[in-house]
DNA sequence: TCCATTCTTGCATCTTTGCGCATATGCGCT
DNA sequence: AGCGCATATGCGCAAAGATGCAAGAATGGA
């Protein structure tokens, strides 16, 4: 970080991970999601599986297109798996893709 | 907003919206979406579509689809079309679901 | 060791999406 | 009216994605 200048609009092209987007572009993926935030603690695939009408082997490849994102976190634990939400990473990423935006100033004087 | 507390789940999963995060999955659609986030004003689908090695006619629809989430506005000048970034609308709603990921607490005391 | 449980992965199918090409639509200009 | 430019849309194709089923891998317990 010793740039003079990324042009405020590198650093804003930077941040925006297709594969993060395509992540959270489908409804089922976005339930799972919720239901992690909620949840007091990390979940099992099985336990995640039963607050959306899909097969349990979508909602493990659900799953892991929501870790390869980075946005949640799995932990193995004996046979079970627990998936947690990462959310201060998550939020901090939605809140620095927020302020590049609005330092992405037309004209950097 | 007058509900005793939307057990701020609720208010979580109501500003996931798919759709929006669709329309920022694909690569073309950011570096034009960058390119508005630079520019000092509306920019014509000629002048985007130079930037993105897309024919015209893909860069078109890759702009009604960024349009329809309501990450960018057009405004119809004579036979041109100029878009635009909503850019306050858009940073407003990548803060609001950081907020919303906070605030969905496991235990609401 | 054998079996049940939990999760992941290969396979087939269906739908969606991005793409270029050609064509249509809308608008200004002469 | 007729022409040309800017944009949108129909069409077909190829690639990617979501899903269920079945089989495999890993682990714990009898």
């Amino acid at each position: 970080m010793s740039q003079p200048a990324p042009t405020c609009a590198t650093s804003f092209l930077e941040q925006l991970r297709p594969e993060l987007f395509a992540a959270l572009a489908d409804p089922t993926r976005l339930v799972l999601l919720c239901r992690m935030a909620v949840a007091d603690g990390p979940r099992t695939v099985t336990e995640l599986s039963s607050c959306c009408g899909v097969h349990l082997s979508g909602v493990s490849r659900h799953l892991a297109k929501l870790r390869d994102a980075g946005v949640i976190g799995a932990e193995k634990d004996g046979r079970e798996v627990r998936y947690r939400l990462n959310r201060e990473e998550l939020s901090s990423t939605l809140r620095g893709l927020a302020d590049a935006l609005e330092a992405c100033c037309p004209a950097p004087a």
